[in-house]
DNA sequence: ACTTGACGCCTAGACAGACAAGGTATAGTC
DNA sequence: GACTATACCTTGTCTGTCTAGGCGTCAAGT
């Protein structure tokens, strides 16, 4: 219906899974669609490429694990991106207050 | 740094902005900035295409009045832009659950 | 043996929407 | 006249999300 309504959010979302541990790209997915009750249910054609450029920013770190021929790819947060994640969840909290300025005023 | 941090949230913040009564281009823009002290201070190339995409899909509507040789365009919800006020209001904090949800399980 | 589905990774391309940066014009003040 | 605030408009750029594919492994069904 909407698409992409997550713009702006969806490395947030992403750092938080891995603030709940390590976890590969198809686990990620996994992970935010059982803790939204279903709400954000991402593709992998977004979050790959999230992983990315989360990675290239250093924010979070890669290891290839592969359990009887099956290969993963774990991420884990750095230092940084345990900053960032902090970072970006108090911007989303400004964001909220802002809007909830302008559209609770009135009816 | 960032940019567009309101990627989605735009035309919510328009129709709440019309939600508190007629106003025009300019002064929405203030009235949100007021509304939100001083978080959101919208660019002008951000909010008339966002008036003319709104009022294209019939959700505000729009009448020229000029006072003294001053041209203003004034906007107004019109009934269904105030159904697809509620409407996205709702979507938005669906959307703060969802990502509560998420970050707020674990540290 | 073959098919199907779940798992798991990856990529190219399209698209929309917010912004930057420009422009026009009027009214008032110094 | 110069400058600022008001008020509208447009073009172009960029970035991030999604669509829609592709690849390969493994387990279960038939």
């Amino acid at each position: 219906m909407k698409g992409d309504a997550l713009r702006g959010h969806l490395e947030l979302l992403v750092l938080a899974a891995l603030g709940d541990g390590d976890a590969h790209g198809y686990g990620i997915i996994e992970h935010i669609r059982e803790r939204s009750q279903g709400e954000f249910d991402l593709a992998e054609g977004s979050v790959y490429p999230a992983l990315y450029r989360l990675e290239k920013s250093r924010l979070v770190a890669s290891d290839w694990t592969s359990e009887g021929g099956r290969r993963r790819r774990v991420y884990s947060l750095t230092a940084i991106g345990r900053l960032a994640l902090s970072g970006e969840s108090a911007r989303f909290e400004r964001l909220v207050r802002g809007v909830r300025a302008v559209t609770g005023g009135a009816a």
